[in-house]
DNA sequence: TACATACAC
DNA sequence: CATGGTGTATGTA
């Protein structure tokens, strides 16, 4: 989906003057202008589904729960952001309307792409959208008959995964805290995830779902796409689409013991999803006829925000562009493709005409699940905690992150050349800092140093998160670099080569114990015999060790090694050089290209 | 390549 | 007591 309009959130201009002026006492007023402004702002991030509930006093509650918190300053700042995109967005527009020859251009441009876009329009496949109903809380239910009728939330006090249609007619959402749905919904009831349970169920629901299409996508746990042309037998007549609709519906009902889903049926996969959405729950929408006339009537009135793809910023953006429907968005179609970008208009254009992205089928073909690795193209693991400013604990860690990631890699037989940290500070600022590699990896053996270089780099911080991505999987194709050669060259080279600029600044504000590249090598090489009686620094976390101690007592490293002894330490396989070459290795590519 | 943002689920 | 985790795409520099 391309970032739509590069920003900007209409509604949202509420932060300028705001304060905190404490309004939120009267209880007959509703919140000032002010508040609603960011707030109401995070409470738009629905596609809907709020409709017996009272949106006013739910946004009320909210509101003031979030009332001075981090967490609410954080979504101010970012308003403020969106307000002055939008005001750009504006700018753009009210110059582009004046530039006649450029709205003439539009014209002619995106004229010529709408005839092409109808040519490609294609009306004969019959595209199945099956997405499950309260999916997480249905699968608790049936095992927890006794949460029948009851409000309940899969989740927690900090975030709530999913909320039973009981507990959402109390405004209780997810996404939602966790805290302040139990100040919308007090006697409501939270149920840990037990997330294997819903992957076997979603096992069983693929498995039925494969004898209509067995090449279905699968977009997480809850959902699926299928290509039911065949199935179909070509056939596009309503009762037989409805006939499907309800078999899907019975047979993955009949299969999982019960659990509800509700399905759409289009000529496109996207109208197909939007299309599940509209009899949700237990219910299924079939887009009638099949003709381009009926395509349009079905989206033209429908809310952009509706549209997968436009989330609450592009949303807000749109807006104040004055569009709200898609029919509004095919009306401002020159508009959008002169003040847009060619992939953000584009995408809008076949949105408002109906037409489906091209399909890519061949890509991710037909084993998207566990069975056969889909082409993912990173791997990440990222933790939350409290807010904590030590950069040992954070230290530490980081390496139980680097720890987990590296098995899940290995797990996928995936080794990366990119390592990206991604640190949430105290103020839900995010920050990521990445480095390439000087050869892939899945071992934390590699992850590790690097990563607390990266991180000691941003030092001293407080965090509320830490996590680690792995990307750019290694290619066959690609000449792997011999590790045994870099470390020849590397020992030739010897100690000349000094430490980079970057790496030297941050060492005076934090004293580093990241072996160097000379010493990392020593270490695997001639480790230390010799036992001075001098406090030391922990290579793996940083720590400063008493003298005595044998092993680090942040992390537990032996002395001199860089590698926390760890029961995982037992998958890890050593299978290259030491890693710690990085720099050096990006020197010596540099030099010799 | 590096970083930030938006989005989906 | 107090706002998630994983993955993808896009834009910009």
């Amino acid at each position: 989906m391309p970032e739509v309009v590069n920003g900007g959130a209409a509604g949202a201009a509420g932060a300028s003057g705001a304060g905190a002026s404490g309004a939120s006492s009267d209880v007959n007023n509703n919140a000032s202008s002010e508040q609603l402004g960011a707030l109401s702002y995070v409470f738009l991030n629905s596609k809907g589904g709020m409709d017996g509930v009272d949106m006013q006093s739910v946004q009320q509650v909210v509101a003031a729960m979030s009332a001075g918190s981090r967490h609410e300053a954080n979504e101010r700042r970012k308003a403020t952001e969106h307000a002055e995109r939008t005001r750009q967005l504006l700018q753009r527009k009210s110059t582009w309307e004046r530039d006649k020859v450029a709205v003439a251009k539009s014209r002619r441009e995106v004229d010529a792409a709408v005839t092409r876009l109808e040519e490609q329009r294609r009306l004969s496949s019959v595209f199945c959208h099956v997405d499950q109903d309260q999916y997480y809380a249905a699968c608790e239910e049936q095992e927890r008959p006794e949460l029948s009728g009851k409000a309940f939330a899969v989740g927690g006090i900090g975030m709530i995964s999913t909320a039973n249609y009981v507990a959402r007619k109390y405004g209780v959402r997810s996404a939602m805290p966790g805290f302040i749905a139990l100040k919308l919904c007090p006697h409501l009831i939270f149920v840990r995830p037990d997330f294997s349970k819903y992957t076997a169920k979603a096992q069983e629901v693929r498995g039925v779902l494969r004898t209509f299409d067995a090449n279905l996508q699968v977009r997480g746990l809850d959902e699926a796409s299928l290509d039911v042309t065949a199935y179909v037998k070509g056939r596009r007549d309503r009762d037989v689409l409805e006939a499907v609709a309800e078999k899907i519906r019975h047979d993955v009902a009949a299969a999982t013991g019960g659990l509800t889903c509700s399905v759409g049926i289009a000529p496109t996969r996207e109208l197909a999803k939007i299309a599940s959405d509209r009899n949700k729950p237990n219910g299924q929408c079939i887009v009638e006829d099949f003709t381009r006339e009926a395509v349009l009537s079905f989206i033209r009135p429908l809310e952009t925000r509706k549209i997968t793809g436009i989330g609450k910023v592009t949303d807000a953006s749109l807006k104040a562009l004055g569009i709200t429907t898609v029919e509004d968005l095919y009306n401002a179609r020159y508009l959008l493709h002169g003040i847009l970008t060619p992939t953000a208009s584009s995408f809008l254009l076949r949105t408002s005409l109906g037409i489906g992205a091209e399909d890519v089928s061949a890509d991710r073909g037909g084993a998207e699940d566990d069975q056969q690795e889909h082409n993912r193209k990173s791997c990440s693991v990222e933790r939350t905690f409290e807010p904590i400013g030590d950069r040992h604990t954070l230290s530490r860690k980081l390496i139980d992150i680097a720890f987990t990631l590296s098995r899940h890699l290995h797990d996928l037989g995936l080794r990366g050349h990119q390592l990206t940290l991604k640190i949430k500070l105290s103020n839900f600022e995010i920050r990521s800092r990445q480095v390439t590699l000087p050869h892939a990896t899945d071992s934390s053996d590699d992850l590790i140093p690097a990563a607390l270089k990266l991180l000691k780099a941003e030092l001293p911080l407080s965090a509320r998160l830490l996590g680690l991505k792995v990307s750019q999987w290694e290619n066959e194709n690609d000449t792997q670099v011999a590790s045994r050669d870099i470390l020849a060259r590397f020992l030739q080279k010897g100690d000349e080569e000094d430490e980079e600029g970057g790496l030297r600044k941050v060492e005076e504000i934090v004293p580093s114990t990241t072996p160097t590249p000379a010493a990392a090598v020593a270490a695997k090489m001639a480790p230390p015999t010799t036992v001075r009686s001098e406090p030391w620094a922990c290579i793996a976390c940083t720590l400063e060790n008493e003298a005595s101690a044998k092993r680090c007592e942040a992390c537990g490293a032996l002395k001199g090694s860089s590698l926390p002894p760890t029961s995982t330490l037992a998958l890890e396989k050593k299978r290259r050089a030491p890693t710690l070459l990085d720099g050096f290795a990006s020197r010596l590519k540099k030099r010799s290209g």
